[in-house]
DNA sequence: TTGATTGATTTGTAAAACTGATTAATGTTC
DNA sequence: GAACATTAATCAGTTTTACAAATCAATCAA
């Protein structure tokens, strides 16, 4: 019993006639007259009733009528969706990625990726950096967007830019003039912090003991758009990857280049290692990589690399 | 796509092995490969992520398993339902009879037919004869039990027995001693009748109309068993075919045979003539003939037929 | 009866599916 | 780290299957 010859069961069934089937089936009435032969022998007894003028249908032709109705059409079904999956008009992309990006370009990319590949839908998590990677070890994303992770971790890095903290202060403040500013200077004012757990303010704690430098928290919160609010009030400062510059301007911030040190860290697209992306993920992975020149440009030159002294 | 390149997917998507899969599937391991590859590329990309070490699921095959399973399980259910029919170990028979015939001689019948067919479900109408013929027209049953019908009726007409009217009377009716009795005398009693609508009825008066014999009808009722009842508590005479003899002694009512005239009528399998019987059907058709010798004797003599004088 | 139509059958051919041997690649083991 | 074992892909040759064209047999209409 092959799928021919169901088709050709339902063509001789539909027309009751073997002469029209065999045209609809595009083959010779002989070919056709087999296919059925072989199918009502596969099954143990006729299908039809069939004269040289007249065919019709056996009671358990009847009884087969609507069985391979539905074998043929979900067949088909899933053919068909499987090759949409291939040709990218269908299909789903999970991606978890860190605030900061998720929240900055990744809108950007999508919008073009969307224009690209409108019927492959895109689901993001926004989530921290941790959540991102474990999201991506248990499979629940796909793709991750996040600081580079351990290398024990079993996820890819492909490095998509460097990102860097900017100084973030009110437009009033003395600093605001500055063309760049120290953290030294910086912490000297009220600092407003994203709150803990955050691999943003995790890193920038750590790199700053390396300079013997400590956080002086007057303030916490989540939300980024809080930070800049309290900024632009004259509350305190803070400091923000440089991604969000943008965010801050709007809420009325100013920023100014951090220097000594120099706290950069490289942020890129994770996948599992031993995970095969879908064709949908690997389209969305092109995408950005496609807009890797994009970027804020992030100078790469080693010595401006912050190290500990 | 074809079934078997479905069913080669699976067993590889299975054992995660071309060698293993191609023994489950009784072909070579380049045969396997030919047939994922062949489905491959009639999907449009690689379900299989395969290294020589090693066998993994593509995400697209991934998604296609579910498919798959789902495919393959539903196919063999259609053909194994459709073998199970020729085979007849399943289907449905739907019967139309007679009362006289479904209540007295069919339930010994089905008996025999159900220990040899368990399988196969029989769905008993038990309405008048004119209901029978009806729902033969209809399609509503494949095979119906009555009198033998108008040949424009479109129904085939395969005579299984002759059944004759009897005489019913109450033990203590001075007719009880008799071993016949004829109409002209019965009918000098008071007449207990089924009521009309019936063919019996219909068929009974009209040939007594031919012996200028008419009916005096004192009690009407829709069941046989009313009508035993009656008969026996002395209220009157019937007469029932020869088929209900055993359910009026049941009843305490005494059978005497009718003559002058012996009126009598084949009663026979009815089928729809432009119709195929399911395989099902003709075996239920197959056992009710085997019966044929086994039903109450009637002399087909031609002298015995009532005619008009 | 004749002619037209229709499905079954037959026969030769082209296509496909399959096998077995070989090859290339990749883990594993000592 | 080299030899070995295992595995899937590939190729060549064979078998099997599927197909078309022609013919045949049956049936209906005129």
């Amino acid at each position: 019993m092959t799928v021919k010859q169901v088709r050709a069961f339902l063509a001789v069934a539909q027309t009751l006639s073997f002469a029209q089937a065999c045209e609809m089936m595009h083959v010779s009435q002989s070919a056709l007259s087999l296919s059925i032969k072989a199918l009502e022998d596969s099954l143990g007894g006729p299908l039809f009733k069939r004269t040289t003028r007249n065919v019709r249908l056996t009671p358990e032709g009847e009884a087969l009528l609507p069985l391979a109705r539905r074998l043929i059409a979900d067949w088909d079904n899933a053919r068909d969706e499987l090759r949409q999956r291939f040709r990218l008009q269908q299909g789903l992309v999970t991606v978890a990625a860190m605030p900061s990006f998720a929240g900055n370009l990744l809108p950007v990319i999508l919008r073009d990726f969307r224009s690209r590949y409108p019927k492959i839908s895109v689901r993001i998590q926004d989530v921290i950096n941790e959540r991102v990677i474990e999201m991506l070890q248990v499979r629940q994303v796909e793709l991750g967007i996040a600081f580079e992770p351990s290398s024990a971790s079993g996820l890819d890095f492909t490095p998509l830019y460097v990102d860097r903290f900017v100084a973030v202060v009110s437009s009033e403040s003395p600093l605001a003039g500055l063309s760049r500013v120290s953290w030294e200077r910086l912490l000297a004012e009220p600092f407003i912090a994203l709150q803990r757990p955050s691999a943003v303010r995790n890193m920038l704690e750590q790199r700053l003991r390396d300079w013997r430098l400590s956080l002086p928290v007057e303030f916490e919160s989540h939300q980024l758009t809080t930070v800049g609010r309290m900024v632009s009030s004259g509350l305190g400062v803070s400091a923000v990857p440089a991604l969000c510059i943008g965010q801050m301007k709007e809420l009325g911030a100013h920023c100014i280049p951090l220097c000594e040190p120099v706290i950069e860290q490289p942020i890129g697209i994770l996948t599992k290692s031993d995970e095969e992306l879908s064709v949908a993920a690997q389209a969305l992975f092109e995408s950005l990589r496609a807009f890797k020149g994009r970027f804020p440009e992030s100078p790469d030159s080693d010595d401006a690399l912050g190290s500990a002294p």
